[in-house]
DNA sequence: CCTGAAACATTATACTATTGCAGTGCCCCA
DNA sequence: TGGGGCACTGCAATAGTATAATGTTTCAGG
């Protein structure tokens, strides 16, 4: 398993292996909780995990439609709801992301465990790092109780530029 | 000025001061800064600070149209873009933050500094809470720093039950 | 087989946000 | 004093994001 990641991936990176571990990840996990991880879910997660970057729903459920083109059936029908419902399995089971900044979706790099993360997104490239700290955990929670809170969920992400970004000029 | 805040506001706080010292601010504040706070972008403001929490933008329209038919201008006409204009007017004098979470815009408690800020926001009654603190802006500029990542802006959004719902059962 | 729960399809609609262009008023300065 | 530029607004259309409501299919387990 070598999908978690600790910093943003080169440009160079056999993104293939990225796709093919988060799709074994999760095949997995939903097996050991008993859920099913259907044709949809699987190609929503497939199409999220595209890129390093967040996804649109809407850019989900065109490939969809392309697909379903492909596949012979003329309509090409598939709607809204069929990529959000999958949208929403994905995030219950801690494998994808909202992105709340752009209203989009990333793949989780840590499905394994529950988390508070956060997110550096770089505003050039739009690659999103997922991060997870223990410190900055503490102190949102010691924030949120220094204020009678009680904190349930939570969402950080930092908008900036990735080290590649940084010094390729603009 | 009685702005700013450290703690959720009662139910029966005197709501009228605060839409009165955040109008206040803001005049002074565009006055010093030689910008022009218009008759929209202050009647946008108003509607922001109606309560303390998140606003949509389409509830500030209607609101308008509202007033744009008691004015005697039967048609109704205002438009989105008055809106959304106004809108990034007082965002870019920080008289206004962004709820990403939520699509919806709130009243900024500290209109003087420049800040990264937070907010706690109350699943319940839908209460939002601006924090500010130099540790949390230290643990996140280290975070990013730690990655190689330029930080420009960050968005802390901390969903849970304020202290008066937490009491009160559901 | 039957059945019930989960998943899915379909249509419509609600909500959020931007683009582009035209008009209007105001201030500065020649 | 008049005209050029600028900020603001009006207006229409459209793009982008998300959900509601309802009915149908699928499939494991009895």
């Amino acid at each position: 398993m070598a999908t978690a990641r600790d910093s943003f991936p080169g440009p160079d990176h056999d993104h293939g292996r990225c796709l093919h571990d988060a799709l074994g990840a999760a095949e997995r996990l939903c097996a050991k909780r008993g859920v099913r991880i259907t044709p949809a879910r699987r190609r929503v997660l497939e199409l999220v995990w595209q890129r390093h970057a967040p996804v649109g729903a809407y850019d989900i459920l065109s490939e969809m439609q392309r697909d379903a083109e492909k596949d012979g059936k003329p309509g090409a029908k598939v709607a809204p709801p069929t990529v959000y419902r999958a949208l929403d399995f994905l995030m219950e089971q801690g494998l994808v992301h909202k992105v709340e900044s752009q209203n989009a979706y990333i793949g989780c790099s840590r499905p394994e465990g529950n988390h508070d993360c956060g997110f550096l997104i770089c505003r050039k490239c739009g690659a999103a790092l997922e991060i997870e700290d223990d410190a900055l955990s503490a102190l949102l929670g010691s924030l949120a109780s220094r204020h009678g809170f009680a904190a349930q969920r939570s969402t950080v992400e930092i908008e900036g530029l990735c080290p590649s970004c940084r010094s390729g000029a603009d």
